[in-house]
RNA sequence: GGGCGAUUAGCUCAGUCGGUUAGAGCGCUUCUCUGAUAAGGAAGAGGUCCCAGGUUCGAAUCCUGGAUCGCCCA
């Protein structure tokens, strides 16, 4: 039996306050840890949030369904760790504390200090960690926060350096070039997401160069004149190539304007040139005959042999088009992405006559001191005057600009450290192989395109609040890679503490090789790279436990947005990659959409429309934000959201299920009706609930969250709507076998709920059943056999009382009214399933008795139609004439034929052929005069005559419906037994008379008696005046 | 500019292997039932399956191109 009442006006969130603490006594997270100890282990990675802001909603989504494939896990036998972890390092916890303390600039943090300020970041990044935990423990994610990892702890690093050092020995981490977007006047790169924030419209020059061809060479001759266009003219002193696309079609013509022939694009002709008619094009030819044409570069500064063998020559690339420019492109090699790229490929060395103030230095003589955005005008000017100008425009676009200071960003080549990750591509390619992700479009798409266009991993930052880069080196240019804390005091004798930045700057020792001194390089690392090592660096491997790290690989589940794509998806899957090479790293991802705002919109406290999490839980609880999020949508599309969206699954699945279970528990088994013995109806139900366990199991083995839930609440509908429904009066009754059935499903509802709705499971099971301390601590249901013939023949049951109660619509009779008959077209099985569950029809039907027809022809006749899906493959370009033929068919003579097994035959192209009873589909078509409904085979007809005994015992139902009303309206309890006193209407009376023992027993009369009574209260039934009084005894 | 995804009823979403009357819930209208729960039931209105081509006997579904939105990258 139950051990609580249930309240009916159950608030959810209180409800989830009062099972949190049950947890909290019962100690329940970690027995649920216990009790699987030793069982097959599953290896959930938790992809680390940083706690340096509030949660958002989009957290307990990703939170949400980080807990639920763990908890069905647990559940299904496996033991499942679940240990938290923080990201704690990075630019953004830099930018968070140089708004605290009002600073804007690297020099300005080094002035206040390296040291305070890595101590506020590190006192920052756990500024919301209350908040985080609370919320996690408030939404039921079960996550193991005491013993989080965290990536700023000396073990956490040392195991990153440990993997550096592995890196490094197998020769793949180098330092490079990398153009960067970089803030002159902050002295600093920036990263994408913080140059996203900061493009304006600007107004550039827009300058057409000609560079003079310096000798013959392929179709041109020296004195030609390549044009060229940019709207960067300060990159024109370092000019070092100029880039034209192999396959695009250029030309050599002659205008009327200049003396020297000019060559470009021919696409681009009327662009660059304003009209076609005046210029005369003297060869045709594709851009891979201009490789390796030398020309004058445009200023005299830097010469061909500071970029080596190809400097100032035509070089082939492909990012060249014809959408705009001339078709050649100016490069300069440090300014650029893809100008770097060509460089590199060409072998071209970079040149940066740009100081990192943003000033050119002293190689380009009258410009030296500079700024180099400033100086865009005379080196206009200047190409003018030397007549290598064409022509000078204003362009207008978007340009990015530095969030914090505004000033215009450089693309700027800077040295950097490096993975060579795409030397391994060939392992992450065959690591991502062996992944299943959930979508499926992730793994080829997205991801294994990123994947193809592999670049190395930029690994270095040049900022403060990171892991250090253990990479030392001497005067001479000798690497040390530190790989463990001990092994740098055993170089240098130190053993740092803390080996953040700035102590770990000041660590040096003699160098290996040739005994200089060798200090640190002063970079951090990429945050991601700490995330991407989260796998053995959480447990201090191979320091500590696993000397192994094999044995901490694979994880079976991870999930994240989408947005981790190229974030820790790939961070972990190259980190493993790296060390691990093409092993599977993770088996199982589910990649979660977005979540936007109702009208599509990203949520972002700009915008306003951000949506609070506690505004929700405290408003619907936090099961019904779960359910949202599990059973709305398919989680990767993203979501729509709205509180209301979430209001609505409260409504429709929560307090269905509630009142269902309160059912439950408000009645008592009496022993007399234990004999009564088990009906259809609950044989039904517990084959629907097997059938429900087999595929809530099915779908979570296949992380399909969203149909396993709604196969429970399509199940749950079955037992309110249906199964309770239908057993209201065995529970008043105390039929215990009733009550049991009902009792065991929603235990097992409660089980097959507990991954979705933690707190509502175990709520229900605690009270119903609360064999163990929590639903959480049971084994996963298995199902039973089903009878799925049973199944079957309540579905016709319940499609014939649906035809039938619309047929009572439509001769507008009401169902208090009891009829005579009902028809029924059934034959076979359906005729069986009807008659098996008589009752049920009957009842819900009010009608005496169900007859049957085998044939539609009393009701009906039948219409005829081909089955596209069979004869559509044999037939094939014949399939119009076999519909046509099916057509031409006596269907009802056809009904015959196959009720009676016999094949039937049409004649196409000269040939018969056979059809048999799955080529043909039968519908009924409705026969004029009869009330009836019909739906594909099915018809149910109902016979309308009321005689005087029907039309007493419909009056004896109002009567009873009256009564009730009158007993609610006197605020009886649902179980009070009254004396009834019935006075008015003769015909109403004489109802009442006739059917007293039925009356009666409804409104649980002890006695009726038929006379006036002073405090009456008036009924009209049909009219009719019926003046009632209800006295409780 | 490139990649990926999405587009189905007023709203939120399903739609299997291509099969001929495209579904559900919410909302709306009408009715019904209430000893059934802020419920239940019946009926109704509501659709250019984003657009245009193509493949096919047959396309919401497959192919090509385009539009719009979102995300990622440049």
């Amino acid at each position: 039996m139950a051990k609580r009442p249930v309240d009916a006006q159950v608030s959810f969130p209180q409800l989830e306050e009062q099972v949190l603490a049950r947890w909290r006594e019962r100690d329940v997270f970690r027995e649920s840890l216990r009790r699987r100890e030793g069982a097959p282990p599953w290896v959930f990675w938790e992809g680390p949030p940083t706690a340096n802001g509030p949660p958002g909603v989009h957290h307990v989504l990703s939170r949400a369904f980080k807990d639920i494939f763990p908890r069905f896990r647990t559940m299904r036998g496996y033991y499942v760790e679940r240990r938290g972890g923080w990201d704690t390092h990075g630019l953004p916890v830099e930018i968070a504390v140089e708004k605290k303390l009002g600073i804007k600039s690297k020099a300005e943090i080094e002035a206040y200090g390296i040291e305070a300020f890595n101590a506020q970041c590190r006192e920052s990044v756990f500024d919301f960690l209350a908040d985080w935990n609370a919320l996690t423990e408030r939404i039921g994610f079960w996550l193991d926060l005491d013993n989080a990892y965290r990536t700023l702890d000396p073990t956490y690093i040392e195991s990153v350096w440990w993997s550096l050092k592995q890196i490094a020995d197998k020769g793949l981490l180098y330092e490079g070039h990398r153009v960067v977007p970089y803030c002159p006047r902050c002295g600093t790169a920036l990263s994408s997401h913080e140059v996203a924030q900061g493009y304006k419209n600007v107004k550039d020059p827009s300058v057409y160069v000609r560079f003079r061809v310096a000798q013959d060479g392929g179709p041109l001759q020296a004195g030609d004149e390549l044009l060229i266009w940019t709207t960067t003219p300060w990159t024109l002193v370092s000019n070092a190539a100029v880039a034209v696309d192999p396959e695009l079609v250029y030309v050599r013509a002659k205008t009327g304007k200049l003396e020297a022939p000019v060559v470009l694009a021919e696409a681009l002709i009327e662009k660059v040139l304003g009209d076609r008619d005046g210029v005369q094009i003297i060869d045709r030819f594709p851009g891979a005959a201009l490789d390796g044409v030398r020309y004058e570069p445009p200023f005299p500064y830097l010469g061909a042999e500071e970029y080596g063998e190809r400097g100032h020559t035509v070089l082939l690339g492909d990012f060249v088009t014809a959408d705009d420019g001339t078709g050649l492109v100016h490069t300069a090699i440090a300014f650029g992405e893809d100008d770097f790229r060509l460089g590199q490929q060409y072998g071209l060395n970079v040149v940066n006559p740009v100081r990192l103030d943003g000033t050119y230095d002293d190689r380009i003589g009258p410009y030296e001191g500079r700024f180099v955005k400033d100086a865009d005008e005379d080196l206009v000017e200047d190409l003018r005057k030397r007549g290598r100008l064409l022509r000078a425009e204003v362009y207008e676009h978007s340009y990015p600009h530095c969030w914090r200071c505004g000033t215009p960003l450089l693309y700027y080549a800077k040295p950097s450290w490096y993975i060579a990750t795409s030397q391994i591509r060939d392992k992450l390619l065959a690591s991502n192989e062996q992944v299943t992700w959930h979508p499926e479009h992730i793994k080829h798409g997205r991801f294994g395109n990123w994947l193809e266009n592999n670049i190395d991993w930029a690994l270095s930052r040049e900022r403060f609040w990171g892991t250090p880069l253990p990479v030392w080196r001497c005067a001479n240019e000798h690497i040390t890679v530190v790989g463990s804390l001990t092994e740098l005091e055993q170089l240098s004798g130190v053993l740092l503490e803390d080996p953040h930045r700035p102590f770990v700057d000041d660590v040096t020792f003699p160098c290996g090789e040739c005994g200089e001194t060798a200090t640190r390089v002063p970079e951090v690392i990429d945050v991601w790279f700490d995330s991407g090592a989260m796998p053995f660096a959480q447990r201090h491997a191979p320091f500590e436990g696993e000397a192994e790290i094999e044995a901490l690989y694979p994880a079976d589940f991870i999930c994240e947005a989408l947005d981790q794509t190229r974030g820790w998806f790939y961070s972990l899957l190259a980190v493993s990659a790296l060390l691990r090479g093409g092993e599977l790293a993770y088996d199982h991802v589910v990649c979660l959409g977005l979540i936007l705002d109702p009208d599509g919109k990203k949520m972002s406290k700009s915008q306003g429309n951000v949506v609070a999490p506690d505004e929700i839980i405290d408003r619907f609880g936090a099961d019904a934000l779960r359910w949202y999020f599990f059973t709305s949508k398919l989680p990767w599309d993203g979501y729509l959201f709205s509180p209301e969206a979430v209001g609505e699954g409260v409504r429709l699945f929560l307090r269905q299920l509630w009142n269902t279970y309160r059912v439950a528990t408000m009645y008592e088994p009496s022993a007399h009706t234990a004999a009564a013995g088990e009906t259809d109806l609950d044989r039904w139900i517990r084959s629907r609930l097997s059938a429900t366990v087999t595929v809530v199991t099915e779908r979570m083995d296949a992380y399909d969250a969203t149909v396993a839930g709604r196969a429970v609440s399509e199940f749950v509908d079955d037992l309110s709507n249906w199964y309770v429904r239908r057993s209201r009066s065995r529970f008043w009754d105390g039929d215990a076998v009733a009550l049991e059935t009902l009792r065991r499903s929603l235990v097992t509802v409660a089980q097959l709920l507990a991954p979705f709705t933690p707190f509502v499971a175990d709520e229900i099971y605690d009270n119903l059943d609360g064999s163990e301390p929590s639903v959480h601590l049971t084994d996963w249901p298995q199902p039973e056999p089903r009878d799925e013939t049973l199944e079957e023949a309540m579905a016709i049951a319940r499609e014939t009382v649906r035809l039938g109660l619309a047929a009572r619509g439509g001769a507008r009779i009401k169902v208090r009214q009891p009829l005579h008959e009902a028809v029924v077209v059934a034959a076979g099985r359906e005729r069986d399933a009807i008659e098996r569950l008589g009752d049920v029809v009957r009842d819900e039907l009010n009608v005496k008795q169900v007859r049957f027809v085998s044939q539609a022809d009393e009701l009906g006749s039948y219409t005829l139609k081909p089955n596209y899906r069979t004869l559509g493959p044999r037939f094939g370009r014949a399939m119009p004439q076999v519909a046509e033929a099916v057509a031409g068919l006596d269907a009802d003579h056809v009904a015959d034929a196959l009720r009676a097994g016999r094949p039937v035959g049409i004649f196409i192209d000269g040939h018969d052929h056979t059809l048999g009873p799955d080529d043909l589909q039968l519908a009924m078509a409705p026969l004029a005069g009869y009330q009836l409904e019909r739906e594909g085979s099915h018809a149910v007809a109902l016979e309308l005559t009321v005689d005087d005994d029907l039309r007493r015992e419909g009056l004896a139902r109002e009567i009873v419906h009256a009564v009730q009303l009158a007993r609610r309206e006197a605020g009886l309890e649902i179980a009070d037994r009254i004396v009834l006193t019935l006075d008015g209407d003769e015909l109403l009376l004489d109802a009442a008379r006739v059917h007293e023992a039925y009356l009666s027993g409804e409104v649980l009369a002890v006695a009726v008696r038929y006379s006036a009574n002073g405090s009456d209260q008036v009924a009209s039934i049909e009219g009719r005046e019926l003046r009632i009084s209800v006295a409780a005894v």
